[in-house]
DNA sequence: ACTAGTTAATAGTAATACTATTATATTTGC
DNA sequence: GCAAATATAATAGTATTACTATTAACTAGT
């Protein structure tokens, strides 16, 4: 499965030039995700990350017209990617309980590295995304950018496995709800499990965010 | 009950002078909230709130030595009040399931501006909350912070909500993600319905989330 | 009324976010 | 195969922001 031709297609108002279609581009793509996730995205830079690469502040800015963009780019790439994974995974089981709980697995484990994105760490990515991710639509733009299709890959995300939801229980209420609520409170839960362990239970090693959640929307369904 | 003599008392390494201490420091109070409301974070400095208070940005720092701090020292004031608030309304009542119901009540409903505390609007202050408040720790030196108490009203709360749970299933598990995720996930909730709408199934008006979380903790528990 | 201590305003500096302009490649048409 | 057109990147800025050092003014106690 190394070097395929799978791509993840970012919709063109998203970027200023694709940095898909250059060697800087791809460069700046991986070295951000490394130095957002050791930097935090405060202390991230564009002049720190041309600086990393080799080149400057401003070519970065022939990409994307500020790190607010970029972050943007990098959470629609991720949902792109994690919804292509729910559709594979998916397609070959039948239940609809199978489905969802397929889904809740993609969505709240441990991500692994997958080979076909060969520019893109997504080990590193989902920890941008459960650390900084937020911050992409806790902006005062927010009702703008959602009108221009910034967070259309998440949203596909979430409308996916509410059709799970409802396929497995056509009169529920609240699939939406139950879905982003999951989604957002696993994030959540790993990163209190890591710096702020007394609003959680998640023990070191043990894989209680999966069980928690599945019992939560399982109880819930039934 | 106007004017009374409660305060919230705030731990003194959550500020560099006590704001509650001069006239100048309850107006930077207020007039934050106010600020912080209408430009976002982000494009809230501490020039425009000394501009706004017919003071001056060096004045500001006085008080907080950057507007994280004070970002934290609000977000610390809330969870207080709203300990002061759970406390006082449940110890009225017996039975476990009633403390819980009328916790995620106070965690989960419109907040409505309580006159005990003048200088504070707790309305704007909880749209702050919901906005703003999940900034306040997604940084880099969260640990540190953490050690030092600056999560520690938060935490609180957490802990008293989820005492009323084991008080009502000794044997659960996760009380801890559980209040936890249902807190910050009514927020995000009312956050989406207002500027992601696809990402909930809240109408407007409606009171959806506290019984989507009523439900939830009540079927998750059984 | 003097002075020690507290508080606030002035006037900075360094860093950041962003832009206008210039230089250097690369591509394309003939 | 070469010049014109186009794409790309680097230089050199500016405006704003976050923060600080210093000075001025006010207050309280004796």
């Amino acid at each position: 499965m190394e070097n395929s031709n799978l791509q993840i297609k970012i919709r063109s108002s998203l970027f200023s030039k694709d940095p898909e279609s250059s060697d800087l581009g791809r460069d700046i793509i991986s070295k951000s995700i490394e130095m957002i996730n050791l930097l935090g995205f405060e202390s991230f830079t564009f002049k720190k990350l041309g600086a990393a690469i080799g080149s400057n502040e401003s070519s970065v800015y022939r990409y994307f017209s500020n790190k607010h963009m970029l972050l943007v780019y990098l959470v629609n790439w991720y949902w792109s990617w994690m919804d292509y994974k729910i559709v594979l995974e998916t397609s070959k089981l039948n239940k609809a309980e199978d489905k969802i709980k397929m889904s809740i697995e993609l969505l709240v484990a441990d991500i692994k590295q997958d080979s076909n994105f060969s520019f893109i760490n997504e080990v590193l990515l989902n920890k941008i995304i459960i650390t900084e991710s937020s911050k992409a639509y806790h902006t005062k733009d927010v009702d703008n950018e959602n009108e221009k299709g910034f967070y259309k890959t998440y949203k596909q995300v979430v409308q996916r496995v509410s059709d799970f939801i409802l396929e497995y229980n056509p009169k529920y209420e609240f699939p939406h709800m139950l879905v982003s609520t999951i989604i957002e409170g696993a994030h959540q839960q790993r990163y209190f499990a890591e710096h702020l362990p007394a609003l959680t239970d998640v023990e070191k090693g043990q894989n209680n965010i999966i069980r928690f959640y599945t019992n939560l929307i399982i109880s819930t369904l039934k």
